[in-house]
DNA sequence: TGTTTAGAATGGTATATACCAGTTAAGCAG
DNA sequence: CTGCTTAACTGGTATATACCATTCTAAACA
C-alpha cells in the first residue's frame, strides 16, 4: 500500500497529498505540464505517468488541450430510483443542466434494433443530450424511443426529464428498468461532447426502461465521466 | 467514429481489425512491443499508445511484464441475483475457480467499521479471495464478516461460495444487497494478486449485504479486471 | 468600449534512446 | 531426467527533444 518507488508514483502521492490536504480545491487547474516537471525535476511524459495515474483513480480529470484539474466530489447515481437526473442530482445539492444536442427521427439499427426489439430500419425516436452538473459537462446520452408510444415528441421541451414529459403528455412512467454497466474508453462522439481525450475510459451505462404495463418504451446509451460518477443500487436479491 | 487521423489510432484500428477478423484470437498472446513498434514503422512509446486505448476498451490485457493478451468475453455479473460467483460464471459455459489466499480476524477500521456499522476495532472476519474464470484471475475480494452471526467461520471450507456456507451452517442467505460500483485505479494489493500494472484502471464494487431477516451480516470489495466484467441488473423502479 | 488578430502558452502526439526488473527458455551439473 | 544457474527477452520506467493543434492572452484596431 502507499507511496510506491517509482518516480512517477511519489510524484503521484505528492499530488495526491495536495489535493487532499485542500491546497488543491476541486474543480481548480493544476499548473501546466511544464511547469510541474520542472518543478518535480522530471521530464513531462513520466509527469504525465502520475496524472494519468490520479486520473485513472478519478482523482483530476482533463479537458482536451485547457489543462488538468481537480475532481469535484463524484455524484450517486441510481439507476433504480426514478429516472430522472435533475431531481437525483438536485438531492445532493449540486446544481444539474440539460442542453439538448440534436434530436430527430432515425431507421433503428443494429443495438438499438436489437434492445428495442424492433423490425429492421422501423423508425425510431433519437435524442442526443449533454448533461453537467455544477457547470461541469459529466454525461452525454443517446436516448432510443419508440415513436408509437409517443406520437409528436418532439414537439415538447426535452430539455427536462424524459420521464417528466412521458407522465404529464402520455400517462407513461418507468416501471422496470434493465442495465449494464461497461467500463469502455469513449468513442470520439462522447469525447467531443464531454471534452475529453478520445478513447480516455469512461463508464457506458446501456438501459432498457419498461412501463408500468411491462411495455418496452425507450433505450438509452449513457456516457459518464469516468471520474463523475458512482453507481448506486439497493434491491431485493431475487 | 472510425479511424482518426493519428498514427496511434490507425496503429489502433489496424491491431482492432486483427482481433475482430478473429487472426488474434481471445487469450492470444500479442507479439511483442518491440517486434510490433518495428512491423508498425514506429516506436514504442507510441504503439503503447495504441496497445492503452485498446486497453481502455478492454480488448486487449496485459500481464505484468509477461506481455500483452486478446481479452476474451466479458463475464456478466448481476449483484441482485444470488450472489453465487461458481453458480453465475458456469451458466455462462465457462470454468470458474476460487483460491483462498488468507483469512483471519481483524479490528474493524475505516471503511469497514462504517459499512458495518459497528463499534471501533470491533473484531470481523477478513476473507481475501482470488477468483478466475478460465483460469485467468479476474476478481479479487476482500469479504468483511460480522462474527456475531457466524461463529467459527472459519473452519469451514471457504474456497466455495460464501452463500453456500451461509446457508448450509448458519441458516442466513441473501435476501437485500446494496451496491455501489466506482471506475478507480487497482490498488497495490489488487494489482499484485491480478498480475496487472499497479494503478491500472479496474472496477470495484463495494456491496453490503442483509439476510432475510434485514440483518446486516457482511460487507466486500470486489476488485475486477476492468475488461473482464459486464455489470447487469433488470429491476423494479422504485 | 467592443472586436479582431497575432503571438504566446498549453496539452497532444511522436521519435530516439537507455536502463531496470521480472519472466522465460536454454544450458549445464548432478 | 531433474534441478539449478544463467543469459536472453519482455514489459516498466525514465530522460531529452521536437513539432502540431487548439486555447488563451493581450495588443492593436475599429
Amino acid at each position: 500500500m502507499g507511496q510506491g518507488k517509482n518516480q512517477y508514483q511519489i510524484i503521484r502521492t505528492a499530488l495526491n497529498e495536495q489535493i487532499e490536504s485542500g491546497a488543491l480545491k476541486p474543480g481548480s487547474k493544476l499548473p501546466s505540464e511544464r511547469l510541474l516537471s520542472e518543478k518535480f525535476g522530471t521530464t513531462r511524459i513520466t509527469l504525465r505517468e502520475s496524472l494519468s495515474s490520479l486520473e485513472a483513480d478519478g482523482l483530476v480529470y482533463r479537458e482536451d488541450r485547457r489543462g488538468w484539474f481537480v475532481s469535484p466530489e463524484r455524484v450517486t447515481y441510481d439507476p433504480t430510483v426514478n429516472a430522472n437526473f435533475h431531481t437525483m442530482v438536485t438531492r445532493q445539492g449540486r446544481l444539474p443542466d440539460t442542453r439538448m444536442i440534436h434530436a430527430d427521427l432515425v431507421p433503428a439499427t443494429g443495438r438499438v434494433q436489437k434492445l428495442l426489439q424492433l423490425p429492421a430500419l422501423t423508425p425510431v425516436y433519437r435524442l442526443q443530450r449533454l448533461r453537467s452538473v455544477d457547470g461541469r459537462n459529466v454525461l452525454y446520452v443517446e436516448n432510443y424511443i419508440n415513436p408509437a408510444y409517443f406520437p409528436d415528441l418532439l414537439k415538447h421541451d426535452l430539455s427536462r426529464s424524459l420521464s417528466d414529459v412521458y407522465q404529464e403528455h402520455y400517462e407513461r412512467q418507468y416501471a422496470r428498468v434493465s442495465f449494464r454497466i461497461y467500463p469502455v474508453g469513449l468513442n470520439t462522439e462522447a469525447s467531443s461532447h464531454l471534452k475529453v481525450t478520445t478513447g480516455s475510459s469512461g463508464l457506458l451505462v446501456e438501459r432498457t426502461n419498461y412501463d408500468q404495463s411491462g411495455v418496452l418504451i425507450d433505450c438509452d446509451f449513457e456516457y459518464w465521466r469516468q471520474d463523475a460518477v458512482v453507481i448506486s443500487a439497493d434491491t431485493r436479491v431475487t
